[in-house]
DNA sequence: ACTTTATGTCAGCCATGTTGACATATATCG
DNA sequence: CGATATATGTCAACATGGCTGACATAAAGT
């Protein structure tokens, strides 16, 4: 049935579909990050260490600057969370062979195991999510969100993502 | 432009597809979130303020009670970002009628302007990766949104988000 | 040798979330 | 009517995780 308004007014169904556009990703990312809450509360750890684990998990050997790159955090906000992972033995630092002054972060076999734990959830919710929709709604999903990304560091990331 | 691949067959729900999805929502929404900031910045707010100009925006004479159940955060929290709003004159409470207990909430003209200006800076980012992405994406995307959000409330949040 | 880079650390501040306790006005029920 | 439940507000204390600024060290690059 055609809304008489889509034609007498394109401008405000646009707005309408842009605005619910904004809320549905607000509403599914707030309810995205909140499954690992309870297993992170048993270590008394929080999203910032999520992130941390997360990245470290997808970048093994990965560099404290590009780290800081992806999460896009100051050093200072970092170390905080990335001191208490290195004392729970969550995470291993090593120096960098190319470039001594690098730590090299990596998950240890512990950081790993907490790490599939967070992800294990994520992963069902975002699995449930797809095969309700079906494999054409995932390309636009994927499609839409990328386009979502900062076009100037868009390649770098989208590369980040696939690689490995 | 670097190519998520996307398989077509049946076991597309390989680990390492739902580990892009997850990772394309956290890049998209960091970037999502982050274009209202410096307006906010002008105005010495944050975005606890963004969001509840934008949910009582969408919902004029919203109820406290509504607000903390979107929101998700305590009346303690939203009491903070409230007071301030009011004071500032972007929102306004109107005892309720049918309940007198209710303090209706509101924007006010100069609430509303705001708002307005801090929609456009996010409808122009979804609107340049809806054009990108095209109308057959755009589909994907919502199906998949509304898939990740908590299925006991999927209902009630999508009539919110269609209605009006 | 000098400069730049990668990282760490100390100190303090701010925004925004939490819990717990208690107050008030109004609605609703027996 | 009186008792209880509900919607909201407020005070106080605390936690998390951002931020800036200043300074330190080791290693790389010129």
């Amino acid at each position: 049935m055609a809304d008489i308004k889509s034609s007498a007014n394109p401008l405000f169904l646009r707005e309408e579909e842009l605005r619910q556009g904004i809320e549905l990703l607000f509403y599914a990312y707030r309810d995205f990050t909140s499954d690992p809450d309870s297993i992170l509360a048993d270590y008394g750890l929080g999203r910032a260490h999520h992130r941390v684990l997360h990245f470290v998990g997808r970048n093994p050997k990965i560099s404290v600057a590009e780290l800081l790159g992806i999460l896009r955090i100051t050093k200072q906000s970092l170390s905080r969370v990335l001191t208490t992972l290195l004392e729970m033995g969550l995470v291993q630092q090593r120096q960098g062979t190319r470039d001594r002054r690098q730590r090299l972060l990596s998950l240890t076999e512990k950081g790993a195991e907490l790490e599939r734990r967070l992800s294990a959830v994520q992963q069902a919710r975002v699995a449930r999510a797809y095969r309700e929709a079906g494999a054409e709604a995932v390309a636009g999903y994927r499609k839409v969100l990328q386009g979502l990304i900062d076009e100037h560091e868009r390649e770098k990331i989208l590369q980040s993502i696939v690689r490995r």
